[in-house]
DNA sequence: TGTACATCAGTGAACGCGCGTTCACTGATGTAC
DNA sequence: TGTACATCAGTGAACGCGCGTTCACTGATGTAC
């Protein structure tokens, strides 16, 4: 019961169950090294050193693979994200420093994330596993800050909190290319966390809005 | 000469040149509808009412045809970007003014450039037009801001200003349902508006940072 | 301790499909005389 | 105002390729007796 075996032909000999964790093994690695387009059943055996007729034998097909390991993968990373928010002493922290807190635990997390997993995201039929494992992260730092709700400024904490996190999340996920001025990873973490802290402590609504608004040029339609 | 016709094999009779416009249109409308994997020359010269030697007497395949749909749609959003931060009166506003006229700017753009641009970039080989026309927009928004440099209390304004438009960017370009709390479209362009002139505005560098990076524990090793 | 036999596991050639691309051919256009 | 002819434009069947999937077959494993 170490793997949540899903839709998957279950293996009788150890032999089989060898086989599988090969395949899996080299779908993996597939994904790491050559991106989605690499990932073709021929490419998988070859690699896990078995044949389309074994591949076969266990799944019913190449989207089944894709969603066993979409899973797997997820859940083994909700999990482990589990284990580092709760390693982390959060009580007794500032609004800044938990902040800073957050942004550290999410740029680990992304860079945790990065080949394998984005890869699978961007292959399809994985879809769900993802959005679900970033709703648990945005809501476990949603708790996170919202204990230092007295610190928050901003009229609507919760609003503030998921939309802050949206944009710390979506900031670290950006190409780092796409911001040529020459800001290295703990730099950008700084102004990240920055922000976020800028944010939540915000009170002024701006008030220039509208009037910009009203006579506002719609150059797209 | 209004179409910068790039690699493609110019038409010689106007009949031609009517049908190359009406295999550009078709693909487009193919992107905006189907998206990037329902474009298929037969599917392109079928919409056109073409056929695929008349397709291939003007390109010489399909990557040609994106490349140029490519370049031609960038040019214009930037052509139309232009325009549009030029009619609006910066001059005299504050930061905050600033911060909401530019998220504005950048929802109604990301909102127009919606689905045929993003299918294109996605479809892969339109690649460099989009970039070139972020790094554009991103680089006009950074020169509106800094003309309020003297209200930036941030220490380093040129990267500040960077940072935030890219978080900005990236906020508003993120899927709507990510932001389940229901918030709509105009309450989360006063939301980013905030973002923006608060962490523009933020001077505290936090100061937690250090005492949780030390002893951090990576647990996507 | 052997042996028969059902089941499991593994193999790789072959198939079908959708796609981009080619090519031999027919028809339209416009210019020279 | 006609007519010949070179060039342009258009057509769609056919090809090749890469892919996911199937299938008839061989070999390995373990259990019953």
């Amino acid at each position: 019961m170490s793997h949540a075996v899903s839709k998957v032909h279950p293996p009788k000999q150890s032999r089989s169950r060898r086989t599988l964790e090969r395949i899996r093994r080299a779908a993996l690695e597939i994904l790491d090294q050559d991106g989605p387009d690499g990932l073709t059943v021929q490419a998988i055996v070859t690699r896990a050193r078995s044949s389309v007729g074994s591949f076969y034998a266990r799944f019913d097909g190449k989207d089944d693979l894709l969603a066993d390991l979409g899973e797997q993968m997820w859940l083994d990373a909700a999990e482990r994200w589990d284990e580092a928010v709760a390693l982390r002493s959060w009580d007794g922290r500032s609004l800044g420093e938990l902040a800073d807190g957050v942004v550290a635990l999410l740029a680990d997390t992304h860079r945790g994330e990065a080949l394998p997993l984005r890869a699978l995201a961007a292959a399809g039929s994985g879809g769900d596993g993802a959005r679900r494992f970033r709703a648990h992260v945005r809501q476990g730092l949603a708790e996170v800050l919202l204990s230092r709700r007295a610190e928050i400024d901003h009229p609507r904490p919760e609003v503030a909190v998921q939309v802050g996190l949206a944009a710390v999340t979506a900031l670290l996920d950006a190409p780092t290319a796409e911001l040529s001025e020459g800001l290295d990873e703990s730099q950008l973490r700084t102004e990240a966390g920055r922000l976020l802290h800028g944010y939540l402590q915000a009170t002024d609504p701006g008030g220039g809005a509208s009037s910009q608004g009203v006579d506002f040029f719609d150059v797209w339609a």
